[in-house]
DNA sequence: GCCGTTTTCGGCCCGACTGTTTTCAGTCG
C-alpha cells in the first residue's frame, strides 16, 4: 500500500538527516509522521481526496505537500536530492549495533567509508585505529556488529517471542530475591512480530538478579551489564533486556518498558502539562514522588482511563482514554468456539472426535470442523462422496457429546477464476462454510479482489479465511482492495477471518480495525491441523485486541444458536 | 518539521550503560 511506501521514505529521510547532523527535532518529526502514516487503516490517497491530511497527527503544511507530491507523481524530489547527498550504502552502517549517525559520519569524513564492505576492509587494514574516540573495544564491537548484520536476524513471531521470554522468566521467578517479574515491550503489546524481549523485575537485590540473568544457559553474550539494567544476546541471536526496579516503581517501569515509544512520549507530554514528570521510577511533582506502584494509579494521576497494552500505539487511544471512551476489548474468556479447524478427513492429524474433545477441554461449547475441499489434493481435500460419511460421523458424535456441538463445515477453495470448489447444492448442506484462496496468489490486485468478492456473494459462504494469504517469512500478503472487499462483505453479511496461526495472523491488526470500522464482522479461527494447535486462539485474540475489537465484533463469542442465526444470508 | 484554551516562537520525553574520557558524548530503548 502507498501508506507504507511513504512511511518508509520518511524513515529514510530521517536517517539521512541524522547522518548529516540535522536538527534532531526535525528528524523526530519525520519519524513520527512515518509512524502515524503506517498506522492508518485507510489509504492515504483518500485523505488527500477529502482534504483530511491535516487530521493525521504530525502532518503539517510541509509534510502534507510532500505526501501529495508522492501520491500524484510517484516521486519525491526532496528525497531523491537528499539521497544523492550521501553515499548509497551509508544507511546500512546504521544497522550495526553501536554505530549511530555520529560514528557513521566520522567514518565517512575521515576514512571515506561508504558501506559495510568498505568498513570491513578498513578494519582489516587497521585504519580505524587512531580515529578520535575509537579504540580497541569500539572496533571489536563494530566487528561483532557487522557479523550480526550479515546474519540478518529478523524479528520473531509473537509465539516464538513468548517462548524466549518464558525461558528467562522461569529461570528468575523462583529466586528469593525476585518479588515480581513480567514481560514488557512489544511482547506485552502483543505485536505480531517482536525484535527484543524486555523483562522487568522487582527486587531489592538487583546485583544478584543481574548475575543470574547473565548466566542463563541460552545466553551467548553479555552486551551490557549495569547495576539495574543488563542486556544479553541468546544463542539464537535474540536480544533480551532485563531491568530491576523497587516495588514502588513497578507500575512506572512497566508503563515505560511496555511503550510504545510514541505512546510514552505522548503521556509524558500530558504529564508536563499537568506540572508532573513521569519517568520509569514514578510520577513526580516538583521532585516529590506521587505514585508509581501500579499502572492504574499512574493513568489515574494523569486523568485518564487505563489503556490496555495492545492499544498503546498513540493512534487515538490516549484521547479516548481521557474522555473515558475506550472500547471494551475482547478477551480469551469471551471465546466460545473455534471456527476453523481440520481433521484427518483432510490434512489434519487428529480425528473429529479428538479435535472436539480438545476444544471442549478449552472450555468451548462448539467447534467447526472445516476440512479442505475436493480439488485441493495436496491437502487431502474431501470428495463429494466422502462428505456424506463425514457428515454422518459428526451427527453421531453430536448425539454422544453432552453440552457440545460439532459444526459440519468446510474450507472451500476459491479457484483462480473465482468459482467455489463445491457446487451450491453441496455447500448448502454445511452448517458453516469458510472460503479461501489457496492458489493463483500472483494474480493482479483486481483479479484477487474480484475472486474474494465473488465468494462473498455466494449465498452459502459465511467466512473468508486468511484473506491476504501471507505466510510470515515465506510469502508476502497478496494485494487486495480492502475497501471493496469489506464493502462486499458488509452488504452480503460475510465475515472475515483473523487466522490465529502464528505465521499468518491474517487479517492483521490494522485490517481488522478497518473491517470493524466498515461494519464487517470477524471470525477468529486457529486453522489447527492438530488438537494442540487449538491453543493458538490466544494469538488471534491478541490480534483482535490490537485491532480494537470487542466481543460484539467477533462471531465466535456467540452461542452456537446465536451464531447459526447471525451468519444466515438473505 | 510540528504545534499551541498559558504560546504563531521557542519549545520539543527521559534515563541507563559504554567507552573513552578527567566530565561526557554517543547509542539505545
Amino acid at each position: 500500500m502507498i501508506n507504507q511506501e511513504i512511511a518508509q521514505i520518511f524513515r529514510n529521510i530521517a536517517e539521512i538527516l541524522e547522518i548529516k547532523g540535522d536538527n534532531p527535532f526535525r528528524i523526530r518529526a519525520y519519524e513520527r509522521a512515518a509512524q502515524n502514516i503506517d498506522s492508518l487503516t485507510e489509504d492515504i490517497a483518500n485523505y488527500i481526496k477529502e482534504g483530511r491530511l491535516f487530521i493525521i497527527p504530525g502532518i503539517g503544511k510541509d509534510l502534507a505537500q510532500k505526501i501529495q507530491e508522492y501520491v500524484a507523481t510517484g516521486k519525491l524530489k526532496f528525497y531523491s536530492d537528499l539521497k544523492k547527498s550521501i553515499p548509497e550504502g551509508m544507511l546500512e552502517l546504521l544497522k550495526i549495533p553501536s554505530v549511530g549517525p555520529k560514528t557513521a559520519k566520522l567514518l565517512l569524513d575521515k576514512l571515506k567509508i561508504r558501506n559495510l564492505d568498505d568498513l570491513g576492509q578498513a578494519i582489516k587494514k587497521g585504519r580505524l585505529k587512531g580515529l578520535a574516540g575509537i579504540k580497541e573495544k569500539t572496533i571489536s564491537n563494530i566487528i561483532k556488529g557487522i557479523e550480526l548484520v550479515k546474519r540478518g536476524k529478523e524479528r520473531m513471531n509473537l509465539a516464538q517471542a513468548g517462548f524466549v521470554a518464558e525461558e528467562f522468566i522461569s529461570s528468575l521467578k523462583n529466586l528469593p530475591e525476585v518479588k515480581k517479574i513480567g514481560a514488557a515491550g512489544s511482547l506485552r503489546r502483543q505485536k505480531e512480530t517482536v525484535r527484543d524481549i524486555d523483562i522487568l523485575v522487582i527486587s531489592d537485590k538487583p546485583k544478584k538478579v543481574m548475575g543470574v540473568f547473565a548466566n542463563i544457559p541460552s545466553v551467548r553474550e553479555v552486551l551490557a551489564a549495569g547495576e539495574t539494567k543488563s542486556s544479553v544476546r541468546t544463542k539464537d541471536d535474540v536480544q533480551v533486556d532485563c531491568r530491576v526496579v523497587e516495588q514502588r516503581s513497578f507500575g512506572a517501569a512497566l508503563l515505560y518498558f511496555t511503550g510504545s515509544k510514541d505512546f510514552n512520549i505522548k503521556i509524558r507530554q500530558i504529564a508536563i502539562k499537568k506540572g508532573l514528570k513521569i519517568n520509569e521510577y514514578g510520577v513526580f511533582r516538583k521532585g516529590k514522588f506521587l505514585c508509581g506502584k501500579t499502572e492504574e494509579e499512574i493513568f489515574k494521576a494523569l486523568g485518564m482511563d487505563f489503556v490496555e497494552p495492545e492499544l498503546r500505539e498513540n493512534t487515538g487511544e490516549i484521547e479516548l482514554a481521557q474522555k473515558s471512551k475506550l472500547p471494551r476489548l475482547i478477551s480469551i474468556k469471551d471465546i466460545k468456539a473455534d471456527l476453523h479447524a481440520h481433521s484427518d478427513w483432510s490434512d489434519g492429524s487428529n480425528s473429529i472426535e479428538e479435535m472436539a474433545q480438545a476444544a471442549k477441554k478449552l472450555g468451548y461449547s462448539y467447534i467447526a470442523i472445516t476440512d479442505h475441499s475436493q480439488s485441493l489434493k495436496v491437502a487431502g481435500g474431501v470428495s463429494v462422496s466422502d462428505l456424506k460419511k463425514k457428515k454422518k460421523e459428526i451427527e453421531g458424535l453430536n448425539k454422544t457429546m453432552k453440552g457440545f456441538r460439532i459444526l459440519y463445515g468446510t474450507e472451500v477453495d476459491i479457484d483462480s477464476a473465482g468459482n467455489l470448489d463445491y457446487k451450491d447444492d453441496i455447500l448448502s448442506q454445511f452448517d458453516l462454510v469458510v472460503a479461501a484462496i489457496h492458489t493463483g496468489f500472483r494474480q493482479s490486485k483486481e483479479q484477487l479482489t474480484r475472486r474474494i468478492k465473488n465468494a462473498c456473494k455466494n449465498k452459502y459462504v459465511h467466512i473468508i479465511a486468511h484473506p491476504t494469504g501471507r505466510l510470515w517469512g515465506a510469502r508476502d500478503a497478496y494485494d487486495i482492495d480492502f475497501e471493496e472487499v469489506f464493502k462486499a462483505a458488509r452488504e452480503t453479511n460475510t465475515a472475515f477471518e483473523i487466522n490465529a496461526f502464528p505465521n499468518r495472523l491474517d487479517l492483521n491488526d490494522h485490517n481488522a480495525r478497518r473491517a470493524k470500522e466498515m461494519g464487517v464482522r470477524i471470525a477468529i479461527g486457529t486453522d489447527s491441523h492438530e488438537a494442540s494447535q487449538l491453543a493458538m486462539m490466544k494469538l488471534g485474540v491478541a490480534t483482535a485486541r490490537r485491532g480494537w475489537l470487542g466481543p460484539e465484533d467477533v462471531l465466535n463469542t456467540l452461542s452456537v444458536t446465536q451464531l447459526l442465526k447471525a451468519i444466515k444470508k438473505s
